[in-house]
DNA sequence: AATGAATGAGTATTCATTCAT
DNA sequence: TATGAATGAATACTCATTCAT
């Protein structure tokens, strides 16, 4: 009898949270941070502005839910390469992040970068840095197994090298943020990781 | 016989400039771009909110003029280091930008960050980027200058050499962001700074 | 059981938009187009102004929507007098139009001039023109009514005519903005539409 | 010693209020009443917004003070035709009306428009008035001049006949601020007159 | 007499949040 | 549960006026 959109009415609470979360993340990957609006969030998600506020105290607590579901993809990202060596695991993660980053919609990074630029003003400093950190230890572990198993040399410092892997992702971060596309391109960060993983394994120089 | 201001009538325009300049300056180090309002600006210059529009023509103009201030403190740190070689100008550089950053305040590395990560979403995204190419381009002279003298590689790409540099600054500045100086004070951007440079240089790693 | 507002909570939609026309025409008539501020709009309609935007985009809007609804009050003055002669369209919508001028308020004469006059300042030429012609053509037709039936010389420019006979509703409104409603209460204007008139219709001078 | 523009120093206060009376006629006739703010009258006049207080009390003040020069012209336009038969007198004051608002600049047409439109806001609107109560004392007593010679109808109404005067002055202003300028190229305030004037004279209609 | 730095009240507009329905 | 009408505080910006120099 109806093809038109069946009305808004009764969802499973947990599923329009979801739905309302994507929305954010979509609002927040087109027009950043600042500029996520509620008005926006619900029309992306279809609901009234009235309802937001039944599934989320506020605009930031909407946000922060947004947050961890980036934090989410970006722990599937690194599950997903599980299997691999350690070196494979920094390797690929890096490399599906600079694609990810260049791809239309950009996937989490474009939203997570989008934080870290905008969250300041709205109090999102401390919930982005948090998500910094976890995002940190995920990555840290897969440095330690490369150092249990052998692979990655032991008397290096695992979280300085999960800080210098972690460099080259937000240079390119950075690079996007500030249009200068150009350096992303280039492939620098790619030297830079095969630097980086050279000194990490005792591999010589490529100049050698 | 007191140059304190007894009040804040008469003051020469320049002067009257460079206090609103600076007054931007510790809103946006506070606050970060976005939420560098106008009202913010005003208290903090010690003026009235008019009294900012018979300096600058808009709020853009503010942000704008305190980023030039950016960029001469930049350039100030630079050109403190003549007389250095190639090396040790970009070994001292990125010293004296990690105790700045260090340094209640921050001197003009906070304002910097903000900018850099605030700016795009306020209009401000093209004078970012250019001060940013500016900046570049002063540390790029630096590397050619260290090329035509034989203290760095030559088969190295100039400017990703410098983009790597940068890389290590912006990782710095976004640690100090997200309130995760344990990475700063640890002094793993040394360290990156030593294998970038050993790798610039043609030296044997430290490893060896 | 009680139609009057009790507190402002709750109106239907179209009926909320009416009573803040109402009051945009109140303000107009009382300050002026320039003068009518959102403040005083809100504060005649007893809303508060950023309900002023959950109707209207712009404050522009709001002054087009109160043009809007002046053009609606002059159809239907003017389509109040169909079935009569053209002649006597033309002097019976006259006569109203003065009497209206002159009663307390002066119904949509007093903000149909406020508008004429403070319109073209604040980007309502436009929409101000286009609503006088409007106005215009409903005239213009029944002048050429008359033509074709007979009543009016047909060797007579249509458009001269019907200008003819706003310039003496233009000149009532004029008085009026200017306080000079002696020339008003005097019956000017009853002359002049005489003398209009019989050359219209070929009749012999008054004088005569 | 000098051939750059001496200081504004020291000038007879009566040639400075003129110079300053001459920049507000002609900020207003650019851009309207509303927008004539002392900053631009300061800057046509050539001086600093502080002298303008030194001379005039306020802004309205100043805008009287153009309203005043205004009925200076107008008057002098009248006198002009002195010599003239009285319904010379109101031909040729008539054309030079239509001429003059036609004419880049305007004379004093466009600024007097324009303070009847934007008089309201600032309230000027009783000065503008009186002004025109002023301008219509003059017309009238040549009317009655041309009754007395035997040249005017004496059985006619002399305020009502120089009111039917203004309205065609006035109908040509309307059509201008409204932008229709049609009705004013097509010359049909010329029929007006024409037929106005035949009355007054007691001729034959022009169709006869 | 002349200046121009400084102000504060006022402008239109936006938006997160509330709450009666 | 879901709505959307209503709000008020905040936003950047304008401008007539004052007053120490």
């Amino acid at each position: 009898m109806s093809t038109k959109p069946i009305r808004n009415r009764r969802l499973p609470a947990e599923a329009r949270r979801a739905q309302i979360v994507q929305a954010v993340l979509r609002v927040v990957s087109e027009h950043g941070v600042p500029s996520a609006t509620v008005a926006r969030i619900a029309a992306a998600a279809g609901v009234s502005e009235g309802t937001l506020y039944v599934y989320f105290s506020s605009r930031e607590d909407m946000l922060r839910a947004a947050l961890d579901a980036i934090f989410g993809d970006i722990s599937d990202l690194i599950d997903s390469t599980e299997g691999l060596s350690a070196i494979e695991r920094l390797t690929v993660t890096a490399r599906r992040h600079s694609e990810l980053a260049k791809t239309e919609g950009g996937g989490f990074v474009t939203p997570w970068v989008e934080f870290i630029a905008g969250g300041p003003q709205v109090g999102l400093r401390e919930a982005v840095a948090e998500t910094q950190n976890k995002a940190f230890e995920k990555m840290l572990s897969i440095v330690k197994q490369g150092q249990s198993d052998g692979t990655i040399r032991t008397d290096l410092d695992a979280r300085r090298l999960t800080w210098q892997w972690y460099t080259i992702m937000w240079a390119e971060n950075v690079s996007y943020l500030m249009g200068l596309s150009e350096y992303i391109d280039a492939g620098h960060s790619g030297y830079s990781l095969d630097l980086l993983l050279r000194d990490a394994t005792g591999a010589p120089p490529s100049g050698a």
